[in-house]
DNA sequence: GAGCACTGC
């Protein structure tokens, strides 16, 4: 192996390295700690600067505490006077429960008092509460019922470079609720006045309708101040886009990492990585190690070449523990990268991006960062969503080289050279430039914001993406002629927390008479890698699979996969009906294990199962508040698939003459994924689900439906053409 | 007869 020395340049300063040493600040009482954070020193100047401006930008790396502080800043300043909130926002769930408890426990009180916290299925907020932390996406379910946030004085946008689709559309959407409610004194809430400004929605008029009910006015509730928080240095961007807001910095504290890069670019990355590891492990004091890699089979080769060239390693040498993680895997062995390395052994973390925000996983010294990931990519002119390997952007290397200064200075390896680095992108394409509209724009719609090609975006969305999308809303009759929401069609698809087309699947569902049987087939299609198959044991993971195999095909075998798990697992104890937050209440540790071995024995993923039944409860939720009935069609299940061919019509494909498969509205050939139950099985017509593009268009979740179903359930698409002949075109445009 | 980064409602 060549020496460290000769693979790597030492860059010997630069953003990752100029951070402050921070100091041990041992076990010290809550108040001193939170006064000795970096925050502390400019607590009065970002106060005052909330209460002059309406935005303010606050830039503050890893470890300023601004997270934590700036909220309970705003607090003691009086914002949540009068009964008012601040409500601090967060890409990811855990990060809004974590965040909220530590603030709780320095206010000294408990969660869900005076500082509480929202996310999907759990709202642990009450009348008392005054600082609420939630999920982005939550706070954007909340304004569908309370267009201008009334209830809150300051919104604080956490994390806003991750620029996650929520976090995106809320910018657009905040910009409006300051401007009207900058209307001082008290504000008229009538109809005229709210079309005078086109914001009629129909959940406005609802709460224009409540407070009638009391009176015709409402107090105001004074201006909505916004507070956006960042921790990149594309200042100008954001200060731009809010009306040239002011920017404060805030230092971070985080250790120094070192970084290196290679002198020449490597040919392969996996090998480049292998070697830079065992380097590290014969040359680096101790410390664990973190490995970038960008999906589940890279890593999975990569911990077979590790394991069998640690075979190699000198008998004196310290023990290499090899441990991954990715989404998909199961959350028993996710635990493993939690549990420190064994005495007289290095642990080795092969990770995706999951390790690069989402988990901080404790005792990382090196990183080794080959400068790829696997991202979403959209074409809006086919409609197909791909995953592509891409180079990272600066901003994501920074990230990721950070993970190495956690507790400890640290190393970074960077798997390319400095070159390669000053070429990459300064920050990653936001995701709403990435992905299919379609949801986004519904949203936007049940907002009262029509004119969504002039929506204020901060990075705009390609135009044909949106016009996509609202052609495809059209199409499912959730807008009218004029492109307004449809009532009551649009009104209800834009209140399921789904994808317009599962919301009108739900609908449809409620007229044939097999909603219970859709609402579980919708709640299984919204959770991923149900199935677990792991590499050493694929056969013994398809032979548990065939149980509940259908020949119908897939919505079908999803369905049977709740039943069974009902009959066997919960006997009945709810009349067959399960719901995961009363497992957990009842759950004895007991039953908890009869729960994961039932989902082990059956190459089952317990945590996508969980989720799917949360899901289905949810749903239900919202199919008895709009007065929907939840009906079965029981044994019946020719009600089922003629029901999902008129929700799914739009994706719908035939068997052509040589075996292949043709998308009857897009004309792409595809094939049966060999995931389906259908796959081998030649079915002349089918519905499906997704459309996968790998090395062949694969259709995915997929049910055996009769051709002739499709002109008479969608005649408005298919006509009564030939569709016995595969040949012919069997489209009207 | 194959492979799906990560979130979120």
């Amino acid at each position: 192996m060549p020496s460290m020395a000769s693979r790597y340049s030492q860059r010997p300063s630069g953003p990752d390295d100029d951070k402050r040493r921070s100091f041990k600040d041992g076990r010290r009482a809550l108040l001193e700690q939170r006064r000795s954070l970096p925050i502390a020193s400019v607590a009065e100047k970002l106060v005052e600067h909330v209460k002059k401006s309406d935005t303010l930008v606050v830039i503050g790396e890893t470890g300023s505490g601004k997270t934590t502080q700036l909220p309970q800043f705003l607090h003691s300043a009086g914002f949540c006077k009068g009964g008012m909130m601040i409500g601090i926002t967060q890409p990811r769930r855990v990060a809004a429960i974590t965040v909220a408890t530590r603030v709780a426990e320095e206010m000294g009180t408990e969660v869900g008092k005076e500082v509480g916290y929202s996310i999907r299925f759990e709202d642990v907020t009450s009348p008392v509460t005054q600082l609420k932390y939630m999920t982005d996406g939550m706070l954007l379910r909340e304004a569908l019922l309370d267009p201008l946030l009334s209830k809150y004085s300051v919104i604080v946008i956490d994390e806003a470079h991750e620029r996650t689709i929520h976090t995106d559309v809320l910018f657009g959407l905040l910009k409006g609720v300051q401007e009207r409610r900058k209307c001082a004194g008290f504000s008229h809430i009538h109809d005229n006045k709210l079309n005078s400004i086109g914001q009629n929605t129909a959940a406005e008029k609802q709460v224009a309708v409540v407070s009638n009910g009391h009176s015709l006015f409402r107090k105001s509730t004074g201006p909505l101040k916004l507070v956006v928080m960042s921790a990149t240095l594309d200042t100008k961007g954001f200060c731009d886009y809010f009306n040239g807001a002011t920017a404060v910095y805030v230092q971070g504290r985080q250790f120094p990492v070192q970084i290196f890069y290679t002198y020449t670019a490597e040919a392969d990355y996996l090998e480049a990585a292998l070697l830079t590891t065992f380097q590290i492990h014969m040359e680096e004091s101790l410390g664990d190690i973190l490995v970038f890699l960008t999906g589940q089979e890279e890593i999975e080769s990569m911990e077979r070449l590790l394991r069998e060239r640690a075979t190699h390693l000198p008998e004196t040498a310290l023990k290499l523990l090899v441990v991954p993680i990715y989404a998909a895997l199961p959350s028993e062995h996710q635990m493993r990268v939690f549990q420190p390395a064994p005495v007289g052994a290095r642990k080795v973390i092969l990770a995706t991006n999951i390790a690069e925000a989402s988990l901080t996983i404790p005792g990382i010294q090196y990183v080794i960062d080959p400068g790829l990931v696997k991202a979403r990519a959209y074409n809006p002119h086919t409609g197909v969503e791909s995953l592509a390997i891409v180079p990272v952007s600066k901003a994501q290397a920074q990230q990721r080289s950070g993970r190495a200064g956690r507790e400890a200075p640290g190393k970074c390896f960077r798997l390319y050279t400095e070159d390669s680095f000053a070429k990459l992108d300064d920050t990653t394409v936001p995701e709403i430039k990435r992905c299919n509209l379609a949801n986004v724009v519904l949203q936007l719609k049940a907002l009262g914001i029509d004119d969504v090609l002039g929506f204020d975006f901060m990075d705009k969305p390609c135009r044909t993406t949106i016009v996509k999308s609202l052609e495809h809303l059209y199409t499912l009759g959730a807008l009218n002629d004029e492109g307004k929401l449809s009532d009551p069609l649009g009104f209800r698809m834009s209140r399921f927390p789904l994808e317009p087309l599962y919301a009108k699947a739900m609908l449809v569902s409620s007229e044939f008479g097999c909603s219970k049987e859709m609402l579980a087939a919708i709640a299984m299609l919204s959770v991923e890698s149900l199935f677990y198959t792991p590499r050493d044991k694929i056969k013994e993971a398809n032979n548990a699979k065939k149980r509940f195999a259908s020949q119908d095909g897939d919505h079908i075998t999803f369905i049977n996969v709740l039943r069974i798990y009902s009959l066997e697992v919960d006997e009945g104890q709810r009349g067959g009906d399960v719901d995961s937050s009363t497992l957990d209440r009842r759950a004895s540790k007991k039953t908890e294990k009869v729960i994961r071995n039932w989902c082990t024995a059956n190459y089952i993923n317990g945590r996508s199962l969980r989720r799917a039944i949360d899901i289905r409860k949810q749903i239900q939720g919202h199919m008895e508040s709009m007065g929907l009935p939840i009906i079965s069609c029981g044994e019946d299940m020719l009600v089922f698939r003629r029901c999902l061919a008129a929700s799914f019509f739009l994706n719908a494909a035939r068997r052509q003459l040589d075996g292949t498969y043709r998308a009857l509205s897009s004309r792409q050939t595809v094939s049966i994924h060999p995931s389906s139950v259908l796959h081998g099985k030649k079915p002349e017509c089918v519905v499906f689900n997704e459309l996968v593009r790998t090395n062949r268009s694969y259709i995915r979740s997929i049910t055996q439906i009769d051709s002739l179903w499709l002109p008479e359930l969608a005649p408005q698409y298919y006509a009564a053409l030939d569709l016995a002949n595969p040949t012919q075109r069997s489209l009207q445009s």
